[in-house]
DNA sequence: TACATTTGTCTAACACTGTTAAATAATATA
DNA sequence: TATATTATTTAACAGTGTTAGACAAATGTA
């Protein structure tokens, strides 16, 4: 009888090898590698035993994607009770939970949808290059000091970027709140910068 | 001699079928769902002749890249031409990114990396909401009004989360700029949402 | 017109993918 | 030891991207 729980406790340690391995694919080879003839090799077992932990591959990645989770609560948390002002505790949040981002970049790919293979050169495109400049030289332009330093452009450029790319991919992930409120995002967020940008 | 150009012209005729065919099973089914076969099959060809036209799969998503570029270059500087002072003319052109982006989706996805596919519920996750509402209480914490509403509270913690996941966003997919630049950009944002919160 | 050459297209195959059913090996039960 | 149960594997299916070789159609040449 005790054996049964040695044998579901040796089930579950296989059960975990499984997503060990997963990760550590990805890790080494990116998420379009992993397959699970290679997560079988990894845990020296053959690819059908697998099914016999998960249902299918989505429920190694879905199960991935909640550890993720886990992982980044801890981490918000634990940074939420360093400090007692309010504010400071939000900024130590959101400073957690970029951390956690290039922490576990797998993981947060995985959790938000964040592709990063498939983009040798896309920069190279001199057509993504000219679309780039055109903010860049209206930024300029908007920006009262004389000849502002190349460097700061640069910031507000990304931080405008950021802002608008980032409000884009939730929606196109979360499918997001609905059209007003995500105009209202944007506007404010756009005036804000805007307004922001000469300080 | 006149009929080498007729060829040419029928050539670059199949070669623009390819890429039709293909974004129009992407809008259909996705992008896992494309594959060379089912494109041949729309152009009424079999799979090897698309590689007479394009070097491989990846050749094909490369020059829908790169029209997803011409068209955002063509959108933007549309709008940066209708107003004449430089601030409204920036915000238009962000305005233009962003509907751009909605208009094509598909194309857009590709350009930055956005995955849409494989979110049937991650949001149903407990853990999910968990970490979401971490922030979200903190948020409301932190703003001045005794009853905050409910509404604006939601919008202040989609822009936080947008700047944040933008910024993590880029720099996964493009590398992006060093990480002094990054954590510049992303305690400026923190701190100026911050101040921007009660106003 | 007759032959040769290039061009266009397809068939067949390879190595891979996720997944399932059936056969086998290992174990526990009687 | 014989039986029943569980663990694991082999073999297969349908799909993927990709390539080589066969075949047909059009072209150029004599």
């Amino acid at each position: 009888m005790g054996s049964k729980e040695r044998i579901a406790r040796l089930k579950e340690d296989t059960r975990s090898n499984i997503l060990d391995a997963s990760l550590e694919i990805v890790k080494e080879e990116g998420w379009q590698a992993l397959s699970m003839r290679k997560i079988a090799d990894k845990i020296e077992y053959t690819a059908p035993i697998i099914y016999e932990y998960f249902e299918n591959k989505e429920g190694i990645l879905l199960e991935l994607t909640r550890q993720g989770y886990v992982i980044l609560n801890q981490e918000v948390k634990k940074a939420m009770n360093v400090e007692t002002d309010a504010e400071k505790q939000l900024e130590d949040m959101w400073i957690a939970y970029w951390n956690f981002a290039f922490a576990h970049k797998e993981l947060y790919q995985l959790m938000y949808g964040v592709e990063m293979n498939c983009c040798y050169q896309k920069k190279a495109f001199p057509e993504a290059v000219h679309a780039n400049n055109l903010f860049y030289n209206k930024i300029r332009e908007v920006m009262t000091a004389e000849n502002p330093e190349e460097e700061l452009v640069c910031r507000k450029f990304y931080t405008f970027w950021s802002i608008i790319h980032g409000l884009i991919s939730i929606n196109l992930v979360n499918k997001g709140r609905g059209q007003e409120m995500n105009e209202q995002i944007l506007h404010d967020a756009i005036k804000g910068i805007i307004k922001y940008i000469n300080d």
